[in-house]
DNA sequence: TAGTGCCGTGTACAACGTACACCTGGTGTA
DNA sequence: TACACCAGGTGTACGTTGTACACGGCACTA
């Protein structure tokens, strides 16, 4: 983990964790089937890391939760680029779902609604962390970061921007690039503001069931 | 395309393209600096191949961008195991975005809240579309779904259910895992709700600037 | 004392992306 | 007509990856 921290997970192989903890690669087989059960494991680990939701009001445990999420997901962006290969989130990660549960489940929801409200929180987590776990990413492997990237977008810019990108261009100009809201924060503030008009409605609108797959 | 759609991202290589095409492995590189280039144009013309989003009411404009996304998505999963090695999107997806900005320009938002609602609605898809994406990529390669996986899930779930995870069994005795509500729909109904009580609101809330990274 | 697992080692292999040197046929210019 | 040029296709080769497989030593038990 420290390794995929700090190089990315690309950087995580085999040889390289043998190497670190001085055994030959091979030794690793011993204890671990293969190396995405490995990474399983770490995924797993990292949950383990966070801190468990408390009770209390049921908003403030949900935000709660989509914090600890994110700080997760900011100190292991790896996190967000493996698949996880088991069906099933880990023990930890167990825990902590069932943590979140328990925080929205004195509102009288049916239990598929609990589900959802959670499931809910959790996507739109998993979705910023994606696009932060990219930058980082992109901004490790191409080195610089912001002098060389801006100029080579200006350029790029004035490529197809003249009425194609209407919009874009308006923003742009209007500065709303420059200092953009942080994506987190407003979405989270969103998300959670929707889930309290479906929870206090009188009746509480149906849902497609799950078609499968 | 056809390759990854059909059988995952990793079983696109230059080799099986080449072949594919009739031509020698090497062959591809006049035509491609690389793999992640031509990755890169793969996630753009996904993006080509969706609707443009309408002008129209806010609302059910946002909700047609989100559910394009979603179409996507589900057709080229491969996209959301890809790592974006360039920062900006790509035309196609540019266009799609301008007109997504297009649709909630209307409603006197500043600049940098425009984008916010936008990315909002995309982070949200993005998350939903990882899980569905992980999900189709365990079942291929799996190559079962349900009688084998179950039965392994009851067999785990005895392990550690006790009192661990009380919100998880009783959510499970319930039955709210076999007749989940679709996720896609849930979230999207849910985050649409939370961007109207924004837009609505008679003085909109506050949100931090983004801190850099 | 012989047998039985656990744990670490070393070599080897197939698959991947791609660097590099080479060939080849059509086109533009003298 | 001659010749240079070069976009596009070919073939071989290399380094890196995960890991299969055969082997060696150690501790413990019958």
């Amino acid at each position: 983990m420290k390794v995929a921290d700090a190089e990315g997970v690309d950087a995580l192989t085999m040889r390289r964790i043998a190497e670190m903890l001085g055994f030959t690669t091979m030794s690793l087989y011993r204890h671990v089937p293969g190396k995405s059960e490995l990474l399983d494991l770490m995924v797993d680990a990292a949950w383990g890391e966070t801190e468990h939701t408390p009770k209390g009001p049921w908003r403030d445990g949900l935000e709660f939760f989509a914090r600890q999420m994110w700080a997760m997901y900011r100190a292991h962006p790896w996190m967000l680029q493996l698949t996880t290969s088991r069906r099933m989130p880990g023990p930890q990660a167990m825990t902590r779902l069932d943590a979140a549960f328990a925080v929205v489940s004195e509102l009288g929801l049916a239990p598929e609604e609990i589900v959802a409200v959670v499931t809910a929180v959790s996507h739109f987590v998993d979705g910023v962390g994606r696009t932060m776990a990219d930058r980082v990413k992109a901004e490790r492997e191409t080195g610089v970061s912001d002098e060389e990237w801006w100029s080579t977008t200006d350029s790029l810019w004035e490529h197809f921007t003249p009425d194609r990108l209407p919009m874009m261009t308006h923003i742009w100009n209007t500065g709303g690039f420059e200092r953009p809201l942080d994506e987190f924060e407003f979405g989270l503030a969103r998300v959670l503001d929707g889930l309290v008009a479906f929870v206090e409605a009188e009746e509480r609108p149906a849902v497609r069931r799950s078609t499968c797959l």
